[in-house]
DNA sequence: TAATTTCTTGACTATTTGGTCAGGAAACAC
DNA sequence: GTGTTTCCTGACCAAATAGTCAAGAAATTA
């Protein structure tokens, strides 16, 4: 993750560092911080909203409940605080794929991935727009970030499942597009939202709603992922 | 599908109607008709680049090369070409599920719908992306037609799979849901093309890359939709 | 050709918006 | 307390932008 949300002035570290460096951080620092979440918090909103260019610095000063020269003394400018909300977000997608190892059982490790994502549509809605946004236009903030880490990310995972498929654990399917797959599908329960509840014919998707679609999404990756039944495994690994 | 590209001033409809009705229109209109197919492509490629706020009427009138004023003679408001762009889209989305019918071999009937969606992705990237963009931001412009035409079309389609369900042709997988996942996967290959090339590791998806995709995608919802091997047909439809 | 309608466009305007700044209020250190 | 740093904010500004307008060019009709 890149430097991450500490914009601002920050003449205030140099003095700080030495009297008080590993004690409670001082009052000082916590207006900051918590300035900072508050910011960050209404700023997730707005963008998600209106995207970059559709959001006003005004709307999330109002949002945040501060006042706009207030907002600027944190975030000198709006693109300052858009990268924040953008490397905020990004923290949060990389443990996701934690649970995708060698070691695991693949269908219910991919079960509990596709679960956690369906989870994260629903729990952040926000934070999923603010990012499917930002690729849509094009990746122009985030775009090294994809092509380092996350391109890194998904050639590692692609490696443990290519494993589980030479075991013949998985069924035969390219890795990174199925990664590209489950992240689409789950996703769109976030981004899409507004289509979803059009076609379900509800204003608002509901608690219920979304739990089928979770139900309806591994159960069709499951299906697709599932071997072909023929022989088990062929060396390495756990035999039975 | 609503009031379509027929913005800008209609004066000379009154005077036209009543001489040459049905023969070839007049050169008059065709010079509107151009104009408006002009200011509609660099529309779509620039609503594409920026979402509906980013993008300036300038920026429009630049791409399409003529003044902005002579744009605001054809779409007095930005707004109003934005919602000939969108009614432009909407109208090739329509056509695309013609194949999916209870009278066709569902596998294939699948698999031909999916490889639509998939050159769709590669040949009108922008016209998704204008789309995507749209219902991120909650589709204000275009919620009635969802809740309208696209829920209907969802809801006579979703019959055509249950009957093929119910025959032992596919396997029981809920039908709105599969077809939020189909949207979702072929479309997330024109609306995050940046982050597939990121993770392919090149600047831009190329033709092959792309075609593996359709592969890998056909491949997933294949298997996924295949029914399990047991008892086939067992009522209607045409038996073996 | 003359009359009429459609089209074109440079120049202009009102509004919105990102960002600045100076002066003062808190918070903190000593 | 006194001094110093951090924080707050109303007022302001320059740039960008959607939309207007009037005057004239081009096309079309009679």
């Amino acid at each position: 993750m890149p430097e991450t949300a500490c914009l601002g002035q920050s003449k205030q570290v140099g003095k700080k560092a030495q009297s008080a460096t590993t004690a409670a951080p001082p009052r000082m620092q916590r207006v900051r911080d918590r300035n900072q979440a508050v910011l960050l918090r209404a700023a997730e909103r707005v963008f998600a909203r209106a995207g970059f260019a559709g959001a006003t610095v005004a709307d999330i000063a109002r949002e945040a409940g501060v006042p706009k020269a207030n907002l600027h003394y944190y975030y000198p400018e709006k693109r300052d605080l858009y990268r924040a909300v953008l490397d905020n977000i990004l923290a949060l997608w990389l443990g996701e794929t934690d649970g995708l190892t060698t070691e695991a059982e693949p269908l219910a490790a991919l079960e509990a991935y596709i679960r956690a994502k369906m989870r994260f549509s629903r729990a952040y809605p926000d934070a999923s727009r603010v990012f499917a946004n930002e690729i849509l236009h094009g990746a122009p903030e985030i775009g090294a970030y994809l092509r380092r880490e996350l391109r890194q990310l998904v050639a590692s995972k692609a490696t443990v499942i290519k494993v589980w498929i030479k075991d013949g654990r998985i069924a035969p399917l390219d890795p990174v597009h199925l990664f590209f797959a489950l992240w689409a599908v789950t996703q769109t329960y976030a981004d899409f939202d507004s289509q979803v509840a059009a076609v379900l014919g509800v204003r608002k998707v509901s608690v219920q709603q979304h739990l089928d679609a979770t139900e309806a999404v591994v159960a069709l990756f499951l299906r697709a992922v599932r071997p072909d039944a023929v022989r088990r495994q062929r060396s390495s690994g756990k035999p039975a």
